[in-house]
Formats: C-alpha cells, structure tokens, sequence
DNA sequence: CGGTTAGGGGTTTTT
DNA sequence: CCCCTAACCG
C-alpha cells in the first residue's frame, strides 16, 4: 500500500476526513506522493468509485504522472477511470458531450479576429492624447484577463473601475467584446476562455451534472476565479487542494493568491495540513531559496526542512562577459557532466532565450528538447495542412479560409476575407454551397464595404472583374459561372485554388477517419500548392540565391511532419476531437530526447538533477516591466524561487555583462547589471 | 490617394 | 510570431 511510504504529514493528509482540505506543500515535499497517497485512500480505503474523483492539474502532463502511478497501485483500467486533467482538459471533455458542434480555435486565430473588429472602431470622437486608447492585442489580453477574474461585471463597468483612466473607452470597450462574442458564436468558435465560461454556462442548465465525491486540485495556489467558480459549481462533497504561495506564478492570467489565503474563511470547517519536509533538493539549494524568498511578505510562517544531506554541492554563480559566450560556456559545461541530460535542464525567464541555447548546444552536437508547441504546431505546413482540414468540416469557418487564401502572392487577408464573404452569400450561409452550387439570383456577390463605400469612384466592386484571365485554366462551364470568380483582384492561382477547394469538399464527403482525412489532404492540390511556396522560402539563401540543397532539405522536412501528423491522427475516431485536441494539448507534446529547455513558469512541478539558471541580469530576471509594477517583484521573486527549487542536486547560476548583438539608443553595445535575486540570495 | 500586401526587426509568462 | 514601414496596385 502506497500509503505507508509516506511520512506522517503526508500520511494525515492522504487520510483526511471528508470536507474542506488544504494541503499547503513546499516545493519538493511530495506533493504528488500525497496526491497519489490521497487518491489510493478514497479508492481502496473509502471505496469511492473512480469516477466520482475528479482530479484538476496544472498541466496534463501532471495528470498523467500521477493517473499512471495510481495505476500501478491499483490497475490501469481503475486510474483511467478517473477524470483527470487541467481544467480546460476536463472541461472540454464536458463540452464535448454536450454540445458536439464546437470549436476549439487557435488563440492567434481569435485574436485576429478580435483585431478585425476592433479594426473597425471610431476612437477619434473620445480620442485623448494623454491616454491614447489601447491596442488590439493589449485589449484582448486585459479581457481574457477579466474574463478570468471578474465574474458579474460587464467589461465596461470593470474598466470604469480598475482602468479609471481609460473610462472615456469604456463603451466602445464593451462594444468592441460584445461583437466579439457574438461573431465566435456566429462562426462556432470557442478559446480557451470559452471552455470554462461555456462549462459553467451548461453546467447551471444540465439537468444531470456530473457529481464528485471529490475534487483533487492541484497546484492551488495558481487558480484563479474563474476556476474556482467552476470548482463552486460542480458542487463536489469534498475538496482537496494542494499548493504553495511562494509559487504562485500566474498572476497574469488571474491567479489569485487569496484564494488559497482565505480558504479557511471561505469554508470554515477547513481543516489545513502542512508538509515541511523537503525531499527534493540539498541544504545549500534550499538555504538559497529560502534567503532570496524571505525578501517576501510572508503570508504564514513557513519553514522547509532538509533531509537530502547527500550530496552537498552549493551552487554556483557563472559570470560571462557576453551573452553568446555565457550560452557556449553552458553548452560545453553541460557536454562535460557526467549527469544523464535528460535530467540536466536549462531555464530561463523569457523565451527569447532559448533559441540562443538551442542553436549553441546543437553546435556541440549536444540533443535538447523544447516544449513542443513553438517547434511543431507552429510550423506553417502543420498549420496549412489543419486549416484545409478545418475548412472542409466546417465550411463556415472564415480563419481557416483566409489562412489559406493568404498564399497566392498578390492576395491577402483582405481579399480572401472578401471571397469568403462572398461564397458565403452564394451558399446561403455556407461556402460549401457558395462554391458547389451557388445562389444564380445573385451576380454581384460582394457587398461593398462601408469605407470604400463613400469613395464612390475608388470603389471596385462597382466594376467587377473579368473571368477571361481565367480562360486557360479549362474550368468546367458549371464552375467558370461562378460569380465568385469576378472579384477583380482575384489572380489564376487564388482561382485555381478556389476550384481545387470545391474538388476537395466533394471527395472529403466519402472520408470518414482523420487518418484518412490527414492523407487525402496531404495528397491535394492546395496543400501542394502551398508547401510549394514554403520550400521555395525556405531554399532562398540569405545572398538571394537559391540553394537546390536546401530545397530537397526543406521538402523533406514538410513530409516528415506530415507523416508525423498522420501518425497521430491514427489515435483519433472522429474528425472533431482530433482537431481540438490539437489545438488543446499542442503545447504540452515535447520532441526529442536530450537536455530539457524550459521557461521557468514550465518548470512548474518538474524536478532535475542539474539545473541551469541562464540571463540572471536586471530587466531580463527580474523582468524590467514587471518589477517597477504593484507586486511585481514579489512574482518575479517567487518564480526565482521556484527555479531554484526544481534542482536536486546540482545547481548553477549564470549572467553575462553584455550583449553584443544587441545595441542602446546611443548604439553602444548592451550592458547588463546582475539579477537582484544573485545579490539577495548571497551570491555576489 | 487609399487600401493592401510584402518584407524587415523586436519579443513576458500559459491553458 | 506581431508590428511597423515601404512598395505596389487600381
């Protein structure tokens, strides 16, 4: 029994009564010992079925840790049963019985879209020159911000209150987010907001909700309102949470330490257990964390005890004087450990970093390995190959069609926004029918746009355009009639496109696996046409010439990751799931063997033998920007700590003086002062 | 001239 | 990858 390897605090937390628990547990004080050690008491001990635990991780990479050790307790076939995963997981899997039809969007998609109408917003009547309005992009995040942490609000009384300064925006604020809401229902997409809003929203309608003998929440410390409504909702009979306020490290999307500070006040039979004792890493290790995370207001007194006395290596501080120079040094250091490199791992604060390392490692012949998402579901044939395949199952969704439309030169997201908008009026709604039988009432399918509305001369759409440019492209006459093929800025190859895209729809009738789906679309003409394009970028040479080597490199590359698509579409059934779930758990798949690369906040959880914390200068760690904000040194302190805290064993510190790549406004090289956090955990 | 597209430089963190 | 500016087109 699992139980009995756990020391006596993890033990009175493991069995803890029904009710209100809160674990708080320290980094390396075996949390998911307890987890697990929890899990294994509620079903062998306590008899609750499997299926009535719901257990919430950060990551779903967690989840799989801990759903896999409670298989070995008890069997994979009981572990499974478990719903376990982050909350977006869980609540996608909710969503997914509900209501089938939704669609889980790439988050650049929907901020596009955003962007679009905020595009069309008149600031000028209420413009001020003190405080301009702000952007798109900025717009987008505060709201997703206040989606996560505001809850009955409308988003301009939240902004007439939190943003006073920006009151005289409110309303266009507001009207800007509630076209936005109303377009992702219109074109059924939904972000990663939308699966808890939406959870919530059909929750308080099921009339059969699922219920939980109890919800396992872990890392606590970095939920935030949103979430915790969720956890409210679901009404579970008991709770169980996990965490640590020294790693509270999302702030930025809402984290929220007085949830887990007021938790005793919230439920006032809460019963609170402490786990103290560190397992993880060596005195000198801690004592650094400790020393720097005392600089924090403490919220409860706190103390990690050492059991680790062996070994005893204290960390050390790397200074270089040059930022590539500080990456080489690390590289070589890193070739030289004798530790196995998959448990060396290298950190930094700001991603920027890691294509330095990245490219220096790989220079010494040194296999590293990135989280997944920037590496592969980023690369443009990955993302060309989905949206064709999103397009033909959803043949309203307009991102999808101007991602592809984008290609042919001389078109942009303009015009193919225009054509979709257009073959949408000739299908009734649907492009599919726009393009296979389109609306032969309607000769002009394109709606002038207001701006170009009032410059009656300039204005195109009055003139459409002629289709003979199109005569030797032998289109059947059942397709050249089409008047989508009158838009005047449409060249050959967005026709051409257009006609191979209405091929597509009919053949993709008869195919029912999205293996089958991933293979048919890999094969066509549009996705041929378009890693077409993609290898001649990438064989150009930086001196404009054109390299035949790193044509046949870059065509081998594109295949392989299409094999690779194919390969893990095999695991799905339906084409739905396989798509959202591409775009849910992108980010979490690694590749590779080797060395880990990670960001400190995607350390969160992780331990290593040997750890690398790189960029330690002021402005990069702590982040210049968010140190001089209210409680922004004290996160950036607690992700110090955190980074600190995920090595075991070995661990080192390293800053450079300067960047020679990168210039001041003077055009003298870039300088840099050391980290704070080296000079406050004793280092310098 | 206005709107769009194409190409060059800088980037906070995640589901 | 997003933002800004220069070139381009009608």
């Amino acid at each position: 029994m699992p139980l009995s390897k756990l020391n006596r605090e993890q033990y009175l937390s493991a069995t803890a009564d029904f009710g209100h628990n809160l674990i708080i547990a320290s980094a390396g004080t075996g949390k998911t010992s307890t987890i697990v050690g929890r899990i294994a008491h509620l079903i062998g001990n306590l008899q609750v079925a499997p299926e009535e635990i719901l257990l919430l991780t950060f990551t779903n990479k967690a989840s799989q840790e801990m759903i896999e050790r409670v298989a070995n307790i008890f069997s994979k076939e009981i572990a499974n049963r478990i719903e376990a995963g982050t909350f977006h997981s869980v609540s996608y899997r909710y969503l997914k019985k509900v209501n089938p039809s939704l669609i889980l969007k790439p988050e650049s998609d929907i901020r596009t879209l955003f962007r679009s109408i905020y595009e069309k917003r008149d600031f000028q009547s209420t413009f001020s020159e003190e405080t301009p309005p702000y952007s798109s992009k900025y717009l987008y995040e505060l709201y997703s911000f206040y989606q996560n942490v505001e809850l009955e609000k409308y988003f301009g009384d939240w902004i007439d209150e939190n943003r006073p300064d920006h009151s005289i925006y409110a309303d266009i604020y507001q009207d800007i987010v509630d076209e936005f809401e109303e377009e992702k229902r219109e074109l059924g997409y939904m972000n990663f907001n939308d699966l808890l809003i939406l959870m919530r929203w059909y929750l308080e309608r099921d009339s059969n909700p699922p219920k939980y003998r109890e919800i396992l929440v872990d890392e606590y410390q970095d939920t935030n309102l949103l979430q915790e409504s969720l956890i409210e909702k679901l009404q579970p009979d008991s709770l169980f949470c996990v965490g640590d306020y020294d790693q509270s490290i999302y702030a930025f999307n809402g984290a929220n330490i007085e949830i887990i500070g007021n938790f005793t006040k919230k439920y006032r039979n809460a019963k609170v257990f402490t786990l103290t004792k560190n397992y993880r890493s060596t005195a000198p290790i801690l004592n650094l964390a400790n020393r720097v995370i005392e600089k924090n207001e403490r919220l409860y007194p706190k103390e990690l005890e050492v059991t680790k006395r062996e070994p005893n290596y204290p960390p050390k501080l790397l200074k270089y004087s040059e930022l590539f120079e500080q990456y080489r040094g690390i590289a070589e250091m890193v070739q030289k450990s004798k530790t196995p490199k998959k448990e060396i791992a290298i950190l930094f604060r700001n991603n920027s970093s890691a294509d330095g390392i990245e490219a220096t490692l790989r220079e010494l012949g040194i296999p590293s390995k990135r989280r997944g998402g920037r590496g592969f579901f980023e690369m443009k044939e990955v993302k060309a190959l989905l949206d064709i395949y999103t397009l033909l199952l959803n043949p309203k969704d307009m991102m999808a069609f101007i991602h592809i439309f984008e290609y042919p030169k001389g078109l942009g997201a303009s015009i193919a926004k225009e054509l979709f908008q257009g073959l949408k009026l000739l299908g009734d709604g649907s492009i599919y029918r726009g393009l296979i039988s389109p609306n032969p009432k309607i000769s002009n399918p394109f709606k002038p746009n207001r701006s170009s509305s009032q410059l009656l001369l300039s204005n195109y759409f009055v003139e459409l355009g002629s289709i003979s440019k199109f005569a030797d492209l032998n289109f059947p006459d059942s397709f050249l009639s089409n008047p989508i093929l009158k838009h005047p800025r449409l060249n050959r190859d967005g026709a051409m496109l257009l006609f191979e895209l209405k091929k597509l729809f009919s053949n993709f009738r008869k195919v029912k696996y999205p293996v089958n789906a991933v293979e048919t679309i890999a094969n066509g003409y549009i996705y041929r046409y378009i890693i077409n394009i993609l290898v001649r970028q990438r064989a150009k040479l930086k001196n404009g010439n054109y390299s035949k080597e790193k044509e046949k490199e870059a065509i081998e590359a594109i295949w392989t990751r299409a094999k690779l698509l194919k390969n893990i579409s095999k695991k799905y059934q339906e084409h739905r799931h396989f798509l959202n779930a591409m775009v849910l758990g992108s980010k979490e798949l690694t590749q590779g063997d080797g060395v880990n690369l990670l960001t400190v906040h995607a350390s969160k959880g992780l331990e290593f033998r040997e750890v690398y914390i790189v960029d330690l200068m002021e402005g990069r760690f702590p982040n210049k920007k968010l140190a001089t904000q209210v409680g922004g040194i004290e996160e950036e302190r607690r992700l110090f700590y955190v980074a600190v805290t995920r090595a075991k064993e070995r661990l080192y510190l390293s800053y450079a003086e300067s960047d020679n790549n990168r210039t001041n406004s003077k055009r003298e090289i870039r300088t840099f002062q050391p980290s704070r956090f080296l000079t406050e955990g004793g280092l310098i």
